[in-house]
DNA sequence: ATGCTTATGTTATATTGTAACACGATATCA
DNA sequence: TGATATCGTGTTACAATATAACATAAGCAT
């Protein structure tokens, strides 16, 4: 999440390994705590999904997990697997691009803000903090209890602005 | 939009009438200063669109368009509609929904905020106003370049709320 | 072991959106 | 007036994303 500017997340040369290290390990915690099962087919894809900072097609993972197996897997094993990680906050889904991406902090209870990369499909999850007093005002005002938020920012990325000019 | 909050544009027993005749007639100018037409087809679905302030998908509108006819449309004639209002800033498109709404005041060049009841599918535009601080913030922090801002607050509408308890 | 619940396999199909090429209408201009 | 250029639409086929419905298997509780 985007709070400690210093080191953004997806910077292109962050280690990334741990990223994935760091989100396996929180989901196996979240399933414990919530009595949940992180099966094979869940953590293969919850892995696929984490192994870039770009979201991912729900077929693209499928394409994914046949690579090497002999038996493709069918669409419904996928979209059950993407439900479940979903439902629990391990994932999200970016609406704009019909793809999935993982979540920086599945631990609290949080809304869905990303800043998304035209160029290269860099997706960064942001903390929707300095959103919240204008979403309660909108919240008093309009009379609607907002229950779900969801915020997606599109633009250049930094690493393409710099390497792409204008 | 929601700015002049005291009569909220979708309310319940608002005069509608007004509303797609207002939408039209904009679309007509706009059109004409763009030097873009307004060709039957695309207004018939803009219409469409404004018939409700609910978000409609391609497909309804293909319907809707079939009834009394004896030739259906077929998708890409649809789809070429809705492009075209797109780009132009008369609709706007729900991602959550994959559907398409109207756009309150296509004048100035603006962003997609919407609140989107889950009960009776209403949804509001409504001033992005409030949020532009946050944004600069984070476009500032982040280095990234944001071009276009798309928000889907989901919950309850008053009336729902008040009609249905809770 | 027996049954219960949960996860996955399998087949078919729904929903949303596009590519590619043909046709027609309208405008422009020699 | 007719050539031609441009834009909008028609038509067919298909791609991409997602789900329904039912069958099987795997884990676990008694």
């Amino acid at each position: 999440m985007l709070s400690k500017m210093d080191a953004p997340a997806a910077h292109p040369d962050h280690d990334h390994q741990a990223c994935i290290d760091a989100a396996l390990n929180t989901a196996r915690e979240l399933c414990r705590e919530k009595q949940q099962k992180l099966t094979k087919t869940r953590e293969k894809v919850l892995r696929l999904i984490w192994d870039s900072h770009r979201p991912v097609g729900a077929y693209t993972i499928m394409d994914s997990l046949a690579e090497g197996e002999q038996k493709r897997i069918a669409p419904p094993t996928v979209y059950r697997a993407l439900d479940f990680l979903l439902e629990l906050g391990l994932i999200h889904r970016i609406n704009s691009l019909n793809a999935y991406i993982g979540c920086q902090d599945p631990s609290h209870e949080h809304h869905c803000y990303f800043l998304i990369c035209t160029s290269c499909n860099l997706a960064i999850e942001v903390d929707p903090g300095g959103f919240q007093g204008a979403v309660g005002k909108l919240q008093k005002n309009s009379g609607f209890d907002i229950r779900q938020q969801n915020m997606e920012l599109s633009g250049m990325c930094q690493h393409c602005l710099e390497t792409a000019g204008d």
